[in-house]
DNA sequence: TACGCACTGTGTATGCTATACACAAGCAAC
DNA sequence: GTTGCTTGTGTATAGCATACACAGTGCGTA
């Protein structure tokens, strides 16, 4: 009942973390998990994730295919490392710029380190690598004087991710599907086709929005025409900008709230009514 | 250079769209778009997404795997079509109670629709299907009378429909590995590897949130015990909402600031400082 | 020093997958 | 009736993940 028996950790996590454990009796091996992941991660930053097939990695590396396997137990485990890989360390905050300042920043990291491909990946579950793990701790330190409580922390934290995830999907598919024209064109052309299926009457919302002149328009190119086509960079999109700085202000205003009714129940803020 | 062209619009969506067209000439179909999309959300419903093969697909309809082709270009564009038809039509908003309910109600409604395996389907781009926009269309209407501008307001569909699916991942996720056992039991073993793992100095907040009493101690079913294993309802979570709120007080607070700002850019609310 | 054995990499084989291609049959328009 | 498009089918192919048996390698021990 105590505490002995380790439950199903991956093995290659295991190696992952450090927790090496057994002694090295056979074969010196010439290849390792870091090397595998690192090939594979290669392969899919140049040539996307559907390029990424056993085969493909093995011979990367120069070794068989089945040699994968003495290290990852199955493709799916090789994904999952990957996508811890490719997050990388997280970066050091201006923690003491406040928790705001700290937070849009390791969201906007998160974002700009976040390749198009992770995205891909169905879902891992808990983040269990060293450096998801390390990305929440800092996104846990960014928000350590907030007032939220340490539950709250992770769930904002866990939001903020998904929403960047989210967000790098939409700008990857489209990154995608565009084939290198300019991001704005893609955009352009999916309003144009979908302004002629849907029926103003029965959609009216989406066909104002749809109609909408400024958006109909010729898209000139925002900045000095840099490409924006080959780096999909999610701090650029102004509607990125603004989702983030929607969940912020929410986390702002419910610890606000929640600092109230905590600290002084009876006391109620000037205007803070409604 | 005029609007002469139909641009790449997969043809099966046209179908959807009631875009036929085409004069039957040949051999009476007895297959139809609808039909395989059906079978296979059917599929994936009962066994899951990875049991949806174009073979199955047409062992399930009683054809030959290649008349499936027929109907749909390819396996991406199948699923693509069955994320829209699992959708289903949204559902009615309480749209006199204010944006804020009509929002929520959109949005629990929606996690409520959305199936585990339909967030296991890479992003399908931007919208383009019947359900996909109406659902689009309810969400726009919900926020109407929000304050915040039409591309606004389609931020925050986007971002909220990212949200749901970021959150119904996840409970898939641990739905999928848990086997049969709660998720609350899942969350605790989960917690306890991590823990084994994670150095308290390295990660503090972490380790913190690890090492949190109220959550070692063995979870109790919160409710009779129903089986919340079979159907995991996001709306049920109270993670769920806590980031909704979150959103939508970012969403409320926004809206706010810019009507002052719009509306008369002079007046300072009061207490509005910091 | 010699043996054993755990461990590493390899080659081959299997079953599943999506999908291209050529064909046969059905039915409207001429 | 003939033509020609459309629909469903059978066969074939290439790629995939992965199981399995085998061969080399070097540490711990006799």
């Amino acid at each position: 009942m105590a505490g002995s028996d380790p439950p199903q950790v991956p093995e290659s996590l295991q190696r992952l973390w450090g927790v090496s454990s057994v002694v090295a009796r056979g074969a010196r091996p010439a290849l390792s998990v870091d090397r595998i992941v690192a090939a594979a991660i290669e392969l899919a930053d140049e040539h996307g994730l559907a390029a990424v097939s056993m085969g493909r990695v093995a011979e990367h590396l120069g070794v068989s295919t089945m040699a994968l396997y003495r290290h990852v137990a199955s493709k799916d485990e090789l994904l999952t490392l990957m996508v811890d890989g490719a997050a990388g360390p997280p970066p050091e905050l201006p923690l003491d710029a406040g928790w705001r300042t700290a937070t849009d920043v390791w969201a906007r990291a998160l974002a700009l380190r976040t390749r198009g491909w992770v995205v891909e990946v169905p879902i891992s579950g808990p983040p269990l690598g060293p450096n998801s793990v390390a990305w929440m701790e800092a996104g846990l330190q960014a928000l350590r004087d907030s007032g939220l409580g340490p539950l709250e922390r992770v769930a904002v934290v866990t939001t903020l991710s998904g929403y960047v995830r989210q967000h790098t999907a939409l700008l990857q598919d489209m990154h995608t599907r565009s084939g290198g024209r300019a991001q704005h064109e893609i955009e352009f052309e999916w309003r144009r086709t979908l302004a002629n299926l849907v029926d103003p009457e029965r959609f009216p919302e989406v066909s104002a929005v749809l109609a909408m002149a400024d958006l109909a328009a010729d898209p000139g190119t925002p900045a000095d025409g840099a490409d924006a086509a080959d780096s999909p960079d999610p701090a650029d999109d102004p509607d990125f900008d603004f989702g983030l700085a929607c969940i912020l202000e929410g986390v702002a205003r419910l610890a606000e709230r929640e600092r109230d009714e905590t600290v002084d129940p009876t006391h109620t803020r000037i205007a803070d009514d409604r």
